[in-house]
DNA sequence: TATTGTTATACTCTATAACTATA
DNA sequence: TATAGTTATAGAGTATAACAATA
């Protein structure tokens, strides 16, 4: 790692905590430290990432999303006519995985299914008037919560982490 | 949102495909617009999270940890004595769901178990001389990744990455 | 032969309730 | 009464193999 900070844990023997004069054999950790960790781009990311979406599933429970729910909803609202094929490649999401997440947005009546024009084998998601106006109240709530969830951050620094963010992904 | 691009997904009707001139009732989907998406900070965390450990799985099969384990035995090298309770309030873990990790760990020789100085409840943890030597290698595997990981980011954008990060989940 | 969508299935990860031993 | 560790279990998320229909 390149700027490791000093491990710094904070520890309390038990000498300290018990009132007699014998030497303990172990010691106890009074505060955990968890700065190597924090040197590390996995552990932020995930636990940044674990973060956000606790508040997304809270938020986004009104309208029956679930993250991936509402990427897929997303899409489809973006791109009418996406075939499966296409969002499990924008979203990196496995086919099988896919199959029953679609079916459930059709059985609510959120997207509804077209022949593919051009090719027999695919089928085209497309959102209905039901799907495009949920999906219009969700991305309202996701702009609120993106507000909420960088009120520790400026405008600029928002817009960096973007960007830093896509530079691993993308 | 403070900043959405403007949509730009690329459609190819049916009739560019087609050679003949009957109008499409459907559209099909060329590029798969995800600009959306793309504006939302848990969207890119979390795709930028699960490719880091994406590449932390391949590199940590030879240590046979997981990310979790990772973090667990990282939290306990730099924290002997640590008890689980304090490992789960450090890396946002469940009770339950440490316990078959800490067991597996005990099992391969890695950490060993001592009483807690003042707490009769408490367990500590410390590693073994094997699990510190398997650490120190780990650790140093983490940190090769690291390079690799940011290799499209300066040295300086990586620190304010880990930084605008931490102001997320901390 | 390759690709789309699908089924079945297994495996991992995460979450909840309840118990015991000790503080 | 509250907390540390544990058990059992349920649910969500993710993975692979294999199949039918179409390109």
């Amino acid at each position: 790692m390149a700027n490791a900070p000093p491990s710094s844990a904070k520890r309390a023997t038990s000498r300290a905590a018990a009132s007699h004069s014998s030497l303990p054999l172990v010691s106890a950790v009074d505060q955990v430290d968890t700065s190597y960790l924090q040197t590390l781009l996995g552990y932020n990311a995930r636990r940044a990432a674990l973060t956000i979406i606790e508040g997304f599933l809270e938020r986004m429970a009104e309208f029956g999303l679930r993250p991936v729910d509402f990427s897929v909803m997303s899409v489809i609202q973006h791109n009418p006519g996406v075939t499966s094929r296409q969002l499990c490649a924008a979203l990196n999401l496995l086919p099988p995985n896919l199959v029953g997440l679609v079916q459930s947005l059709e059985a609510r009546g959120l997207i509804h299914r077209q022949p593919h024009p051009t090719d027999g084998r695919a089928v085209g998601l497309h959102p209905t008037p039901e799907g495009a106006a949920l999906m219009q109240k969700a991305e309202q709530a996701a702009a609120d919560l993106e507000v909420d969830r960088s009120a520790r951050l400026t405008a600029a620094q928002r817009k960096t982490l973007l960007e830093l963010l896509q530079k691993i992904y993308l």
